[in-house]
DNA sequence: TAGACACAATAGTTTTACTATCACATATAA
DNA sequence: TTATATGTGATAGTAAAACTATTGTGTCTA
């Protein structure tokens, strides 16, 4: 993999520092990467959302499975529409410090935005980044629940408190890069937005419903979705 | 309007036979288009889950609203889900009507593709098909909720009972299309889907996280993301 | 060692989701 | 005409999910 030095050596300061992002206090009522319960909160979630789907996911049935009560979690989360809110900005601020890594000595911008969309597409961890969350799973279940995070009545109001300013950064970053190729393109930030939603979503169609795409994604080989994604936004940002 | 005579002309037939979508059997337990009580709970669960939304919705709700009692909302839904399912199902059944409508005379491949775009982004109804359902309102239901239809733990099972047929029969005849204008362009079911997420996107971006757009929808006109979505497909498929 | 504090556990209530049963009107067959 | 079937809506529940008020406990400090 590209950088890979780079990456092991950041890796390594993560281990000793004890990586965390710094998450808006209104996606959580205590943080949970805080505290032993909170962080085992977090693992025991991505499992279960994974495992269950988000509908049937209930903070009962967490507690049972981590052997605490459901008003324990309740003191981390409202509900669980929040812990959502938690898990998704978590993977998209994950997704751009993929990307700072990935990208830090490479100067050409199209291969810039190429490795962009690569690490969306991928989003996996070779070796994992913090003890309580498996980014593979998450990458699930950003893929299967993700646009319910702002797919709500209270977008507007969860949007003033910045819920999803992680998102929103890191659709400027490849809105910067897609003007980095061509600085007259005129949809920059729809284009970023776009490459955002569409990895996911293909991914999800060629799992789910092939009928609606023109991808495979055998035994979860992505190399057709990375070529396909390449083919859409250089056609569009190319001269 | 294009094709105002014919169109108008079918609304008459369908003024006379009473047009009535044929919707898969599975999407609901009683077909509510056949009842008196089935027709008012289509046109209210309209009205209130575009007021309240989808996750503060529920039956117990919509039966006050028709002063009806909840038990007989069961009689032709399953639950609140199936629901949705019915309601996207019949919107992209109208959307695919109303395609058909617009291009009825068009030959060049270009147009037809337009038109189509056209019709996905409007979906608006001057004069009203059915006196139960509000498109407009439905419209914009599909814009909010439209993903979670098919974003659930059992999109496979669902799938196979033919549940999303109405969905990928009109990502088939927008595919079709694009292959009409470019016979060699590699992915037209992607497009096609990425179409149809994209005009819904793009548009709920406008409105509620206008950092992920680049189009701004000033009292609801829409002719930038007419313009946009024009400059993206004709770029990507014309070679 | 007392008192304060942080945190989790207990034991509730309210709301949502769903179901079993009953009542009634209309249609049909003996 | 009358008995019976059928389609439809109303009543009255239960079970689970969502959320909260209060109590208990261990740790940290003065």
């Amino acid at each position: 993999m590209l950088n890979c030095i780079t990456f092991k050596f950041l890796k390594l300061i993560n281990l000793i520092t004890g990586i965390k992002f710094s998450l808006k206090d209104s996606l959580y009522s205590r943080d949970p990467q805080n505290t032993e319960l909170g962080q085992r909160i977090l693992k025991h979630s991505i499992i279960l959302i994974d495992e269950i789907g988000l509908e049937n996911f209930t903070f009962k049935k967490l507690a049972i499975e981590i052997e605490s009560t459901e008003a324990s979690m309740y003191r981390y989360f409202e509900n669980k529409h929040q812990l959502l809110l938690f898990l998704t900005s978590w993977y998209w601020q994950w997704v751009q410090y993929l990307i700072s890594i990935h990208t830090l000595n490479i100067e050409d911008p199209e291969r810039r935005l190429q490795i962009m969309m690569k690490s969306i597409i991928n989003a996996t961890s070779e070796n994992a980044l913090t003890e309580y969350i498996n980014e593979n799973l998450l990458h699930n279940i950003i893929i299967n629940e993700g646009s319910k995070a702002y797919h709500t009545h209270d977008v507007d109001e969860e949007n003033k408190h910045g819920i999803f300013s992680s998102y929103k950064e890191l659709a400027e970053i490849i809105a910067q890069a897609i003007l980095a190729i061509n600085p007259s393109f005129p949809y920059p930030h729809s284009l970023a937005s776009n490459i955002l939603e569409m990895a996911n979503n293909q991914l999800y169609f060629a799992q789910h419903l092939p009928r609606l795409t023109d991808i495979k994604v055998p035994k979860g080989d992505l190399s057709q979705l990375e070529t396909m994604m390449e083919f859409f936004v250089m056609k569009l940002v190319k001269n």
